[in-house]
DNA sequence: AATGAATGAGCGTTCATTCAT
DNA sequence: GATGAATGAACGCTCATTCAT
């Protein structure tokens, strides 16, 4: 039971996640879900608690991982302090590999999560992003760059989503993370 | 009576921008809607064309100004050929003036309108932006300068939606616009 | 008061029968007689006793009096002991006479008036037309012969009634009556 | 259970079936069709596309098979040269046939399809029947003629319709339907 | 008395969820 | 455990009728 579970697990899964990523949460259809996974509707529930529940399964580990690993970055930051440069090229190296596994959960996630309890993934991955860069960036910020670096944080973060949508070869979205990274971090202070 | 039909009339605008603005227009609802004007539902359809005809009454507006305001800038800029500075003034007191007039209506186009007509707003706007600044970010761009010029356009555009999310005192939310502007346009080149 | 009651009175009838012969009574719409009367709706209920009330105010003169016209005749019919022509030619001029006054409301009964009180009409007319002409017909009539006779009565009603559908010239119709006359209840019996 | 889905298909049929014999396409309750069905309203919308999808299961066989056999006799008429008799005696059992099989369906079409798609049912039938009869009536027919064909063709159908609608034993209604024919094309010519 | 805005019950339809087999 | 038919609450919308002015 537990081996043919797993099969089915992963095609409602698969189902579930194109169909979310295309039609958005309240957009989706669970029916179309079930007969996309090959499943019976009635057999879905015994797999996933409902609608939101196969949400959850599809998009909670994102949910958690993303922000882990930036906090994670956090710390070591603090052990190694970083120049912005290193910062950059490990976040890069860090996104890309967050991205290869979860890159449409993450999509679904930034765009598809309106009146869901995700909906705060975008406030909650921007936050950390900010705290990460702000002492280098406005080492003494003022109330006014606290807001631009609010906005900047954001800003580069949907930049990287855009990136993740435009579904490039790995090496391409590479160079444009990179460049991305470079255009928001660079010489910030110098811009102001 | 006038009077009366006016008021009834602002009411359910009101409560229908609220109510798009909170839930988007899938998750909007006519009932709750019509509650919170203070108005039977029936009443509503007298006054809008359901549920899409009230979201074009509070939406349209601004779906057909701001990039009206856009391509009236790009040809401003070509009979003055402003430099960058100059541009990203214009564009700062222009962009004002349009969120005096139709902050929320931007946000639900930018935010809550998927699945309606108007879900190409993003899309739209941000190309205007990129001919705007195309060649003066870019005057000779390569494959990937014409990814970031897009990339930078749509980031510039949400940093500018956030600043109008924040609803910040007017003074401020301009110096915002300012600074947002300097942020993404000042020395691109040598950022690359 | 009262002789402008007279005038919006008949506006809201002239409405009314127009609505309800082009769309029926269930599909005919209150808000649309009332703008065709020239006359706010509100008003039309102060005149007639809603949707139904203002169906008895055009319909039910019609709806008594062809029945007593036809039944005139039968007694008529007893007291004179009329040939088939003489009954023929005397009903084609009662009918013709009723038409002018009752075209229309006639016609409403006939084919618009299903699920309301009047929906018997047709039964109705046709069981007094089978009177009239069941002893001339059928003097003694077997069991098929009475339901032939039922099926011919309503049979000349119809076409009848389809002569009154077609809005003919005055004597074009008188002309179609009588040959309709004839063709029905001429030299029944050798037709059996 | 494809015998229950059956079962249910039929109860469903039959309950729409009664339901716009009674009231009407437009008076029709697609909650009460199901709740005579004994399914609930949303499980209705599994078997059939809505209140009109529904009427066409119930009528279109009819709507499509009435004209076709009577086209059929038309031609059958041109190749055998059928004396009125024969033709008579032809389309008699045809009808009855048709009727055996689609008897409250024909009453739904002629009497309960206002402004539905199948409201020109009794004008395509009629103009079928007028052609089929006409070359024998009349010959040569004047103006009037053609008019008496139209107004004998027509009720000549609703006499068939009003058998069909008294439900007799089977041979009654076939007695009905020689004695109808004979009464309406029998020596026409000597009625004019 | 006249006006037309307000009212809300009722309709056809959808779809996440449950349940009988 | 698998199946898909059954369920019914909730939605957007209509329109005959009422009521405030």
């Amino acid at each position: 039971m537990q081996y043919k579970k797993k099969l089915v697990n992963d095609r409602i899964l698969d189902a579930g996640r194109a169909e979310y990523l295309k039609n958005g949460f309240r957009g989706g259809n669970i029916a179309a879900i079930a007969t996309a996974a090959g499943v019976p509707v009635g057999n879905l529930y015994r797999y996933f608690d409902g609608k939101a529940g196969l949400l959850d399964a599809i998009v909670k580990p994102a949910y958690t991982e993303l922000p882990k690993i930036i906090r994670k970055l956090s710390t070591m930051d603090e052990e190694n302090n970083f120049s912005i440069e290193e910062l950059m090229a490990v976040l890069a190296s860090q996104l890309l590999q967050i991205f290869d596994e979860y890159g449409k959960e993450v999509l679904i996630l930034v765009d598809k999560c309106a009146t869901t309890r995700y909906d705060d993934f975008n406030e909650i991955v921007a936050k950390l992003v900010l705290e990460l860069f702000l002492n280098k960036l406005y080492p003494e910020p003022s109330a006014v760059d606290g807001v631009m670096a609010e906005l900047i944080a954001k800003a580069f973060l949907s930049s990287i989503f855009d990136i993740l949508r435009k579904n490039l070869p790995r090496e391409t979205t590479e160079e444009m993370f990179l460049r991305v990274l470079k255009y928001y971090f660079f010489n910030v202070q110098e811009r102001k």
